[in-house]
DNA sequence: ACCTTAATTTGTCTAGGACAAAACATGATC
DNA sequence: GATCATGTTTTGTCCTAGACAAATTAAGGT
């Protein structure tokens, strides 16, 4: 009769919240406030695990934990649709023809969002395609998604698409022995792949080497895969929403790992605001990682 | 001097062995046996963080950690390139051009391996390369990964490479409005995409419309999906290493909140051997794949 | 050979304590 | 008024050590 309950472990699945987190806001604030099984282990109803999905969209916005814990469900609601405070009128045009694509998504006619972004590829050529249609549109579709007014499934289904068109597109794009060789990838936890198909279509347009490892490797294996590939540059992309606090030690033991003649190049979303650090390289835009091939081409030429 | 050391959560994210198990080991069996830093935190050289993941290999593989662990380097090396004892020579035709694109792999040539496979789809057609080339490799690519003979970025390139295969394939078949409609995805906590990727090239041919969602979906949005699709067939994939045992019941759960009118079918090499359930339709192959599509065209008729 | 029951192995959960790093607030200085 | 250095609070991760259930293997009985 009662609603169904979640063992830790799901909801941890579910929120993205550690165990170790949900342990800790229970014993310091009060909730989530599960109750127990017959064995004693946590068992949380559905509607605490909604709050603390909300909570945990909100937190990734930028809010504190414990502000939005003590809050009441009403105020936590009027917080959702908050917008970023630098998202001026000047800084985002808020161009209506993304909206209609994203309207096609939410209309779930896949068909009509494939033709619509092989028209907008034809129109706009490969490098425009990419920096002022599908950067833009991952970024409206992740704003939808901390809003919370767009369906997993249909979020889904934009990620496939995108997927293809991206990998499409760079498939017809020239092979061969060129330079530098890039080696793309993410870490472990990180299975965002949609930056990492940006920047290969980008890097490939310059005339790189790309070789694309997809997503989640250990520290370890991209050393290895670096020295087999003879790489000069690994590439990786982080997400907004991997925890950027751990992404400076990953990032240090990667640089150790890695052979020293290798360059490290960081991008995405996850990156835009990290302090800098020895022997990585930070990409804050797409544009800027168009700049870093030129650099690394002249700074080449100079040796 | 010394080879870097790693913490408890890099090393949970590298192996894929949780916190609690490897805090568990360390207490059970003695290993892995990490070195303390100034805050008395484990750091764990690079040497047991290896030994822990041919460790892990070797569990998913069937053995016992408990043996795995008190045995000697030597003896788990010469574990690894245990075979399942189903590997008869007739049973597998043990084909040399298969082994000649694995190799390319494993010489890391991705344009040389791009290259031959373009070449046998040309060759092949789209049903026979699915069938007859990528079935089987990746198989041999599998087999090779239990038997330890194959590295992870070895694998991930592989991967990648197919999966753009396929994709680029499909992208040349006709969309629009085919039947039946068919919905593709797999569960959480099972992403590989591979299987769901031949299925939706063999049914694309067969004429159905497909509607590729990715991987991992919670079952919710499973059946949200499909009704907002309006779907005839919700089609999953279970690769070999998902947990058998889970399957039945994770079915079970899906088939209860998908609407009756939309079928279930579930393929893949984590099904083969899985007992008949009402309401779902097991595809231990391909080729029942594409009959599945033949049959579910003459019950339609015939009603 | 097959089913049932006991022993073992193994992973996950629990509890609360400790502490460092991040975020925030405060004050001092240019 | 802005920038920088300092203290304070918040917050997440790690620690130990115990308990127990689920999965697996072993043993016994048809």
């Amino acid at each position: 009769m009662e609603t169904t309950h979640f063992s830790i472990a799901a909801v941890e699945r579910d929120t993205g919240l550690s165990k170790d987190v949900l342990r800790m806001w229970e014993r310091r604030y009060g909730f989530p406030e599960p109750s127990r099984d017959a064995n004693g282990e946590r068992a949380y109803p559905g509607a605490q695990v909604e709050r603390l999905r909300l909570i945990k969209r909100l937190i990734d916005q930028g809010h504190r934990p414990g502000k939005l814990i003590a809050s009441a469900d009403d105020e936590l609601a009027a917080l959702a649709p908050r917008r970023p405070a630098s998202r001026l009128p000047e800084d985002n045009p808020a161009p209506a023809d993304l909206d209609e694509l994203l309207l096609l998504i939410k209309q779930h006619d896949a068909a009509g969002f494939q033709q619509a972004m092989q028209q907008r590829l034809a129109r706009q050529g490969m490098q425009r395609f990419v920096q002022d249609t599908i950067a833009p549109l991952t970024r409206l579709v992740g704003e939808a998604w901390v809003a919370g007014n767009i369906e997993v499934f249909e979020e889904h289904l934009f990620t496939e698409l995108t997927k293809r068109l991206l990998r499409q597109a760079i498939s017809t794009l020239p092979g061969g022995q060129r330079t530098p060789r890039v080696l793309l990838t993410s870490v472990p936890d990180e299975p965002h792949v949609i930056g990492l198909l940006m920047a290969e279509a980008l890097f490939a347009l310059e005339g790189a080497e790309c070789i694309p490892l997809g997503t989640q490797m250990p520290l370890l294996e991209i050393a290895r895969a670096a020295s087999a590939h003879h790489a000069d540059i690994v590439a990786l992309s982080f997400s907004g929403a991997f925890p950027q606090r751990q992404i400076p030690a990953l990032l240090q033991q990667l640089r150790m790992v890695l052979p020293a003649t290798v360059s490290l190049w960081v991008g995405g979303s996850g990156v835009v605001r990290l302090p800098k650090m020895e022997g990585v390289q930070l990409l804050a835009s797409l544009d800027e990682a168009i700049a870093a091939i030129t650099r690394w081409r002249a700074e080449q030429a100079g040796i």
